[in-house]
DNA sequence: TTTAAATTTGCCGTTTAGTGCAAGATATTT
DNA sequence: AAATATCTTGCACTAAACGGCAAATTTAAA
């Protein structure tokens, strides 16, 4: 067997499993470890792909965890957004959630929408507050840093305060079973205030975390109005939600 | 499964969820925890992900929004917000107002100076909250876009349920004759219940704006304990101060 | 074709990296 | 303050990487 071939092969079990390990190559190929280790340390230095440890990885692999570093899964989330915003109408009174797909959403209110909107998250009132037709309301409290929302007692009682619309919401897990849950407590004091403030409530969720659950219980799947994922609502996935009295979008 | 391969899962988790534990990220993968705990630490150092006790969060947001380098006057703005470091004692509880000044004064400090501190500015409460050790509270209300700072009577109410040792604020004019004054009408009433919320009020103001006045009056100059220029205190251009019975620095 | 040089490959001993385990130190919770 | 969970550190064991060497193969030249 061909040096040029060999190296041919590797490549293309790289790009199509995205890693490998030098031991399984070898074996597949039939040749020592030792060739194997040579040929992908030639690769790596001819930037084909990138050696590590024990195996080889794809170059694409790698940089999708470079474009991580922005948004995880900001594609998805944009559409989610997109199907969200058609549920806004001139002079809705709307709760924006923190998090990233919430985030996605204000960013893409068109700019001549007229809205009130109210939000806990600091970097969704910063984006808001760069469109001209949305009045901006912020829900005070002590900042919690990883989050960078308002939490706590204050915030609770802020939000006890007003009636919206809709309420556009994030959640950690979800589960058909289980419902809405998160990692904190102080979350879930947080989302059963914004719930108990909306006329509806509009859950924006990714399907990657369909049939998760952590520790806390937000509420159950029925407290939920409307679930966006990025998934057609007929989709198979989505089976064990539409038992339930929800609107998939 | 290669170590490479492992790391990308647990960002991935980090990026879905926000927040993991190490313990289920070591169970899902089916290694021990101490390879997780290495992973995770690996990746904290090269800032992909913050380890914190028990789990590891999303970066998110956190990282220190790109520094908007054009601020006018800058360095000297650095100079009044380093003089009013000065004051602040571990433990403090002090308000910071808006403005690139208070902003700069936010930015500067310490690491390891344990605070609490209250705001109405978006901007200066991200920048807080990237301070582990610093307690950020909000004051909320609607945002107006332009200074992106609470306003309105919310805002107002809020304040007058708070006193803080020190307050940092900033203003549009200033004279010693005519004291503190503004532009904006909503932007006074919200100064004035900032100066009745401190036990001492600290003025930061280049000497740019020194003897110059408008429409709406915030507060004598008496009401100001402390002001900050980036002058020398004993400047001849801040004479006309000394003779009230402020604290130059 | 034969021979010599260069390259490639496999093998082996040594070195290094990765992983799990366990004991003691810290943190966190009750 | 006690109990529990988590972190750190050091250690042992395994897998992988490295470098040198020699056999095998290919290439180039006589």
């Amino acid at each position: 067997m061909l040096k040029e071939e060999r190296q041919q092969t590797i490549l293309n079990e790289v790009e199509l499993h995205n890693r490998i390990l030098l031991t399984d190559i070898a074996e597949t190929l039939d040749v020592s470890i030792d060739t194997v280790r040579r040929d992908v340390k030639e690769l790596d230095s001819e930037q084909k792909l990138r050696k590590v440890h024990g195996g080889a990885i794809s170059l694409g692999f790698t940089t999708s965890s470079a474009r991580n570093t922005n948004i995880y899964a900001l594609a998805e989330k944009t559409k989610i957004a997109e199907k969200a915003l058609s549920l806004l109408k001139e002079g809705s009174v709307i709760f924006v959630d923190g998090g990233t797909t919430c985030l996605e959403l204000a960013r893409l209110i068109p700019i001549d929408l007229e809205l009130t909107c109210f939000t806990l998250s600091l970097p969704v009132a910063m984006e808001l507050s760069s469109k001209p037709n949305v009045t901006v309301i912020f829900i005070g409290g002590q900042i919690s840093k990883d989050a960078q929302i308002s939490i706590g007692a204050n915030a609770i009682h802020n939000l006890s305060e007003i009636k919206v619309d809709y309420s556009f919401i994030g959640t950690g897990y979800v589960d058909s079973q289980y419902g809405l849950t998160e990692f904190d407590w102080d979350i879930v004091q947080l989302k059963k205030a914004v719930i108990k403030a909306a006329k509806k409530t509009v859950l924006l969720c990714i399907s990657e975390k369909l049939n998760s659950q952590h520790r806390y219980k937000t509420c159950d799947i029925n407290a939920i109005n409307t679930m966006i994922t990025e998934l057609a609502p007929e989709n198979e996935m989505l089976k064990s939600f539409r038992t339930h009295d929800i609107h998939l979008l």
